[in-house]
RNA sequence: GGCCCGGUGGUCAAGUGGUUAAGACACCGCCCUUUCACGGCGGUAACACGAGUUCGAAUCUCGUCCGGGUCACCA
C-alpha cells in the first residue's frame, strides 16, 4: 500500500464505493449519434437572472435540436447564498419562458432522471469516491492552512510582486507534507480542506476549442484549487467535473466568466479520468451605464430579473423571440419568412452565436414584442391581458372581464388582417390602449380638440351627425354618410382638394372625423372609429355624441 | 498588474483579401390614408488608431488605445 493510499483511507475511511462503481450506476446514455446532453446550473438563489434565462435557452435549444437531453441541476454547495426555497423561484421561472426541463431537478424536491440526484448538497458521497480516488492517485492532499494563513500568503505575495498570486509551489505549504505530519494533523481533529495536487506548469500552455469563441490559447493551470472544502462540501470546480462527467453531459454552455477556468477544469477531468466535454462561452448581457458597458446586475438593474418581465407584461413569447434575435442573427431573417413558424422549429445553431456582449435594448424587445403581438389571435391577447392584469391591475382585470365578449371585440379591430396593428407591445399597454371603451375610465373634457377646430364648427358637426347616424350602417355606409355631410356643412371630403385651395372650406373629412372621434373617445388617435362605435353600441355611441354637443352648446 | 476575450452606424449585426460595406431596431422625410397604427419608398449614420504584408486590407501581422472577463474554502 502506497503512502497515497494510507492517506486516502484515513480520510475517507467511510467510502467503500469506488469510481467503477459509479461508472456502472451512471452509464453513458443511450442516445441518437450526435445528441447533445446540455445542462442549466444556476445556484438556488430565488432569483433568475436574463442572462441565466439567455443561458438556460441555449442549451435547451442545443439539446432539442439534436435529440439530446437538457437537466436543470442546483448548484447548492455554498449556503451562504442560498435562500429558502430559490429552487421553485428558478423552476418556476424557466417554466413561464417556455423552457422545459428534461431530467434533473423539475419541482420542490422533485426529481426525475436516472443520474441524480440533481441538487449537489445531496451528491457528498459521488464527490468523496472520486476525491478519494485522487488522493490514491496523488492528485490531492489535505491543505490545513487556516484562511489567516492564506491572508498572509496574498499580503507576502503583493508584496513581492509575485505576479501570480496564489497556492503553488513553493507557497503550498501543504503539498510536501510526510505522511506522517498528515496523519497527526488529521488525528488531532485539525481541520482541513482537499486540494487538487496540479500536474500543471507555468510555462506550458493549453489550447482548447470553444463552440462560441472558437480557438483559445491559454496557460495550463498550476494552482493547487480547494476541491472540497473543510466541511466536506466540493467547491464548483470539482463538483463540475464529477457532476457533467456522471450526468453524462456532452456540451458544458455557461457564461463566459468562465473561460479563465477551463485550463483547470480540463486538468481536472484527465486527473478524475473523464472525458473532457465541449465548451461554449457565452458573452453577458450588458447594459450601458454612462458610456461604459457592464454585465446587467442583480441589484441595480431591474430589467436584471426575468420576472421584471412578466410584471411589465411582456408574453414570454416576446422575451424568448427577443433573445433569439441576440443569439442568432439569422434569426430574424428566419422570423421573416415564417412569420407564424413556432420558435421551437428555428434551426438554431450555436457557431453563429455572438463572441461579444451585446447590449440589452428595451426598443428593440418592445418592437419585437409588438409583432408578436399583433399576430396573436383576439382570444390569445384577451386571454394573456386577463391574466397580466389579474395580478397588476385589479381594477382593470374586472373591467375586462365585466363582459369577456365585449372586450374581446377589442382587440379584434383590425386583427385578423395582413397587416394588423401594432398597438401593443405589453399587456401594460391595454390599459391606456383601450380605457375609452370602459365607461369607468373615459373620462372626457374634450381638451384634446385642435385649435383649429372651433366651437361653432363642432356644434355643427356634431348636431348634424346625431340626426344622421344610424347604428346599421355597414362601414361603408357609414363613412358614404359622412362624407355627404361635408358639403352642406362647408367641408369637403376630399382631403387632397382641401390642401389645393384651403381657402375655400371651413376644412375637410379629416376635421369633421376628427370631431367625431374626440367626442366618442377622447382621442385625437384611435383605431378604426366604426368599429369602436359598433362596439360601444347604438346607445352609447349617441349618449356620448350628446354630452360632447351639450358641452359645446353651453 | 498577469492571463484571456473583444472593438463595423445610437443599438443588434452580416462580412473571412477585390462589396456602391447587407439587413433589423431607433431617428428623419415622403407616399398611402377620415386620425393613429400598419404598409410602401427614401434618407442621416460605421470598419477605434498607427505601422506593416499585398497590385489591393473591415478582413492577415505587429504595436497603441479603449471595453469586458478572471485571478476565493462564491458560483
Amino acid at each position: 500500500m502506497t503512502e497515497f493510499e494510507k492517506l486516502a483511507d484515513l480520510l475517507f475511511p467511510d467510502i467503500t464505493k469506488t469510481p467503477q462503481d459509479l461508472e456502472a450506476q451512471f452509464p453513458p446514455r443511450n442516445l441518437k449519434e450526435g445528441a447533445r446532453v446540455t445542462r442549466f446550473a444556476p445556484s438556488p438563489t430565488g432569483f433568475l437572472h436574463i442572462g441565466g434565462l439567455f443561458a438556460a435557452l441555449i442549451s435547451k435549444l442545443n439539446a432539442k435540436t439534436t435529440g439530446g437531453v437538457f437537466i436543470l441541476r442546483i448548484e447548492d454547495t455554498d449556503k451562504k447564498r442560498e435562500i429558502t426555497d430559490g429552487v421553485s423561484e428558478i423552476i418556476k421561472g424557466l417554466e413561464s419562458f417556455g423552457v422545459e426541463i428534461d431530467e434533473g431537478v423539475v419541482g420542490f424536491n422533485k426529481e426525475s432522471g436516472a443520474y441524480g440526484p440533481y441538487q449537489q448538497s445531496h451528491r457528498a458521497e459521488i464527490y468523496h469516491v472520486i476525491a478519494k480516488k485522487l488522493v490514491q492517485e496523488g492528485f490531492a492532499y489535505p491543505c490545513f492552512c487556516t484562511e489567516e494563513d492564506l491572508t498572509s500568503l496574498r499580503e507576502k505575495q503583493e508584496k513581492e510582486g509575485t505576479v501570480i498570486k496564489g497556492y503553488f509551489g513553493k507557497w503550498a505549504k501543504c503539498r510536501d507534507l510526510s505522511f506522517e505530519e498528515q496523519k497527526a494533523l488529521i488525528e488531532s481533529g485539525a481541520p482541513y480542506t482537499l486540494r487538487f495536487r496540479s500536474p500543471g506548469k507555468e510555462e506550458n500552455k493549453i489550447k482548447y476549442d470553444d463552440l462560441i469563441k472558437g480557438k483559445i490559447e491559454m496557460q495550463e493551470n498550476f494552482l493547487d484549487v480547494v476541491l472540497l472544502k473543510t466541511d466536506g462540501i466540493p467547491t464548483y470546480h470539482f463538483a463540475h467535473a464529477v457532476d457533467d462527467h456522471f450526468m453524462r453531459t456532452t456540451h458544458v454552455i455557461r457564461g463566459d466568466e468562465w473561460v479563465s477556468s477551463v485550463p483547470l477544469h480540463i486538468q481536472l477531468f484527465k486527473a478524475c479520468g473523464f472525458r473532457v466535454p465541449k465548451y461554449a462561452h457565452i458573452s453577458p448581457i450588458m447594459k450601458e451605464e454612462n458610456g461604459g458597458k457592464r454585465k446587467l446586475s442583480k441589484r441595480k438593474d431591474p430589467e436584471a430579473a426575468v420576472t421584471y418581465y412578466a410584471k411589465q407584461g411582456f408574453p414570454k413569447e416576446s422575451v424568448i423571440e427577443y433573445l433569439l434575435t441576440l443569439a442568432n442573427s439569422n434569426f430574424e431573417d428566419w422570423r421573416r419568412a415564417n412569420p407564424k413558424a413556432a420558435q421551437s422549429e428555428f434551426p438554431f445553431n450555436i457557431k453563429k452565436m455572438s463572441t461579444s456582449g451585446a447590449l440589452f435594448d428595451l426598443t428593440k424587445l418592445i418592437d419585437v414584442s409588438k409583432n408578436v403581438i399583433s399576430l396573436m389571435p383576439a382570444e390569445q391577447v384577451y386571454n394573456y391581458s386577463c391574466l397580466w392584469a389579474k395580478d397588476y391591475d385589479e381594477e382593470f382585470y374586472n373591467l375586462l372581464t365585466r363582459d369577456s365578449e365585449f372586450s374581446k371585440r377589442i382587440f379584434e379591430i383590425d386583427r385578423d388582417t395582413p397587416k394588423p396593428r401594432k398597438d401593443i407591445a405589453k399587456f401594460s399597454d391595454v390599459k391606456s390602449y383601450s380605457e375609452y371603451f370602459f365607461d369607468e375610465l373615459y373620462n372626457n373634457d374634450y381638451s384634446e380638440m385642435p385649435e383649429n377646430i372651433t366651437k361653432e364648427m363642432a356644434v355643427s358637426v356634431l348636431g348634424a351627425y346625431i340626426n344622421e347616424y344610424n347604428h346599421a350602417d355597414s362601414k361603408d355606409e357609414w363613412f358614404s354618410r359622412m362624407k355627404s355631410l361635408c358639403e352642406p356643412l362647408g367641408f369637403t371630403p376630399n382631403v387632397k382638394e382641401y390642401k389645393k385651395n384651403p381657402e375655400m372650406f371651413k376644412g375637410h373629412i379629416g376635421d369633421l372625423s376628427t370631431v367625431i372621434r374626440i367626442a366618442v373617445t377622447g382621442r385625437r388617435n384611435t383605431p378604426d372609429l366604426y368599429s369602436i362605435m359598433q362596439i360601444l353600441g347604438e346607445d352609447k355611441t349617441k349618449a356620448r355624441l350628446k354630452k360632447a354637443l351639450d358641452f359645446y352648446e353651453a
